[in-house]
RNA sequence: GGGGGCGUAGCUCAGUUGGUUAGAGCGCCGGCCUGUCACGCCGGAGGUCGCGGGUUCGAGUCCCGUCGCUCCCGCCA
């Protein structure tokens, strides 16, 4: 009988495959060795199989492979055979065959490796970063990136399949400061001169859309020299999208399609179609432009009902155009003073005076300043906070902003202290009119609340100049679990409304000509109406592999500290490009 | 820029009120072992206690500084 030879991966020989030889190709998972016999487990990307080595067998094979230690890289050519059932492996999906060894070389050594790679003990993220190669070689961190490969292969068709247009913009580009801090790259040919990385392509997808693409998506890497988080990398990903002609509602109908695509390859099945809240709604009802809607604690509005109260901190609050708000949490009744102490401090940080206590227990409703309210105003309180027996109600009263930014960090510690976040829940949402500007207090001016470039909405137009604070945008966020996938908007294509945006913003005729003349030039010359959308592509991944971490889907991060430990980057550089630059390196002195 | 946590063998960690020669498991090296699959048994090597300074008769332990990793706040249009 002529045999044939199989080059097969490790996890892919089945008891199909018995009776036949096949040829691996795979490092040494683990070496089992018997005196007599030996078993290697062979890894390759497809999985796991045992191969048995014996001297009876094939003297040759076993000489070759007695000196093999793990992580070795051998080439192994056996005989399949079917194992007898008491050798059966079940944790293996291999485990019902094994691969006798009939002839055999070393393809590679290894040196004994820093840290194990069976995943059994937790390593040191340092050691990890260090030796990336060997981390990434870990089965964990390779399905996180065949996942990503999954879902950008998927987003690349369903654009495609719209008839999106891939188009790359360029990664040397011009700095518009306005937001976060550039990377800046000296320019050898015009010494003095920087290109700035892009912190999102912008203007570049607003500009194809006057050039009449009419449908653009880039997953663009962007770059932002800020400080770095958990879910935060210098440099990043994100699916960025742009349309002429559109409304808002086809931008929440095309995001949805491809969400209904992707997260399904993390399990996950998202509603159709997705539910809405205004900005408004979102920071009244929850304190966030980004509620995290898998469990309730809604706050409730008792300006109304406790103005009139004895209470002077609640008059003050009022007097000066503020509100008091609240929100009730179950079973907290019982809440001690020093962790009463802790939301209190929680409160300060984000503004806040401070915050009372309502306590509903034994029948009784007690507000934590005794004799400050009257028995129908703290039913009334009890009543519009939904505080029932047993329950605790955290109450703020100050200006709104404020107010609502204490309650909102609050609502989500107090859910996490009272684990009152269920698991395996996927609450999507579009937040929608959003404010377009912001007033900065410390720099006395305004800025924009999303970038500017985002229309205001028309029906606000006539305020823009008379109350910019009241003007609604055509700005839009997506959102799962209290978490932001992306934002975007539709976008001004006017070279009027644009310049009056700038000059709203304090920048003045000639500097916007000076940092956005191309980009305002452009829009005189038929700019469509146009909008789109950014989505961040490695938290998407993050989040359907079911990680906390943005840096186990990417594969070469950078630490808290912004330095790739792995090639030691940054790193200093010889003089010589230095000179050619024209730059002087200034070192801070110690 | 600010705050918290961590740093002891290749890895993960223990180390008492400051006190003899700093330990364990895994890994590594040597020996034994023909059905294991986190193989087993016996033996061995391996330490700048992150780094620098200080207090002390004596510092892994206390103090000051510094570096690295990490989480959070600020920041991230």
């Amino acid at each position: 009988m002529a045999e044939t030879l199989k080059r097969r991966g490790a996890g892919t020989v089945t008891v199909e495959d018995v009776g036949t030889l096949v040829r691996l190709q795979a490092w040494v998972q683990r070496r089992r060795d018997h005196g007599g016999v030996i078993f290697l487990n062979l890894r390759d990307r497809s999985g796991i199989v045992q191969v048995v080595v014996t001297p009876e067998y094939e003297p040759d094979a076993a000489w070759v492979l007695d000196p093999v230690r793990n992580e070795w890289v051998v080439e192994v050519e056996g005989d399949v055979v079917r194992r007898a059932p008491e050798n059966v492996n079940r944790d293996l999906p291999t485990g019902e065959v094994e691969v006798i060894a009939r002839n055999a070389q070393v393809l590679s050594r290894s040196e004994p490796l820093p840290f194990a790679l069976d995943g059994k003990a937790e390593v040191s993220e340092e050691v990890r970063l260090r030796y990336r190669y060997l981390d990434l070689r870990r089965q964990e961190l390779q399905r996180n990136f065949l996942l990503r490969d999954k879902v950008t292969m998927a987003i690349r068709q369903y654009f495609h399949e719209r008839e999106f247009v891939d188009v790359e913009t360029p990664i040397l580009t011009k700095s518009t400061p306005e937001g976060a801090r550039d990377f800046l790259v000296p320019s050898r040919a015009r010494r003095g001169s920087f290109y700035a990385l892009p912190q999102s392509p912008q203007l570049f997808k607003q500009i194809l859309m006057v050039s009449g693409f009419e449908r653009y998506v880039q997953i663009a890497r962007c770059f932002r020299d800020e400080a770095l988080r958990a879910d935060r990398q210098l440099e990043f990903t994100q699916i960025d999208v742009e349309m002429s002609f559109p409304t808002e509602e086809e931008v929440y109908e095309l995001i949805e399609g491809l969400f209904q695509r992707i997260f399904p390859l993390g399990g996950i099945q998202p509603p159709s179609p997705f539910p809405r809240m205004t900005y408004a709604e979102a920071m009244a009802r929850y304190g966030s432009d980004r509620p995290d809607l898998r469990f309730g604690l809604e706050i409730a509005d008792l300006t109304g009902l406790l103005r009139g109260s004895a209470f002077r901190g609640f008059q003050e609050a009022v007097a000066q155009g503020g509100g008091i708000r609240g929100f009730a949490v179950p079973g907290a009744a019982e809440a001690s003073r020093k962790e009463v102490d802790g939301w209190v401090e929680i409160a300060r940080r984000s503004g806040a005076a401070g915050v009372l206590t309502l306590r509903r227990k034994g029948g009784e409703i007690v507000f934590q300043v005794k004799n400050a309210l009257s028995q129908a105003e703290l039913e009334g309180a009890a009543e519009a906070l939904g505080l029932e027996e047993g329950g605790l109600a955290l109450i703020v009263a100050g200006p709104e902003s404020v107010a609502a930014n204490a309650l909102g960090t609050l609502r989500l510690e107090l859910a996490k202290h009272y684990k009152l976040i269920p698991q395996g829940r996927h609450e999507f949402l579009w937040v929608t009119e959003f404010p377009l500007l912001e007033w900065n207090e410390e720099e006395g001016r305004w800025y924009s609340t999303h970038h500017p470039f985002t229309s205001p909405d028309p029906r606000d137009l006539d305020k823009l100049e008379t109350d910019p604070g009241a003007v609604r945008s055509r700005a839009y966020d997506v959102v799962l679990n209290g978490i932001e996938l992306g934002g975007g908007s539709i976008r001004i294509h006017d070279t009027e409304v644009q310049s009056r945006m700038f000059r709203l913003l304090g920048i003045g005729a000639e500097e916007a000509e000076a940092r956005f003349g191309f980009f305002l030039e452009a829009l005189r010359y038929g700019a469509p109406p146009h909008g789109g959308i950014a989505l961040g592509l490695d938290r998407l991944v993050m989040l359907l592999a079911g990680l906390s971490t943005i840096r186990d889907v990417i594969a070469f991060p950078k630490t808290a500290s912004a330095t790739d430990l792995m090639t030691d980057a940054p790193s200093e550089v010889d003089p010589k490009q230095l000179d050619e630059l024209g730059i002087a390196v200034v070192k801070e002195k110690g």
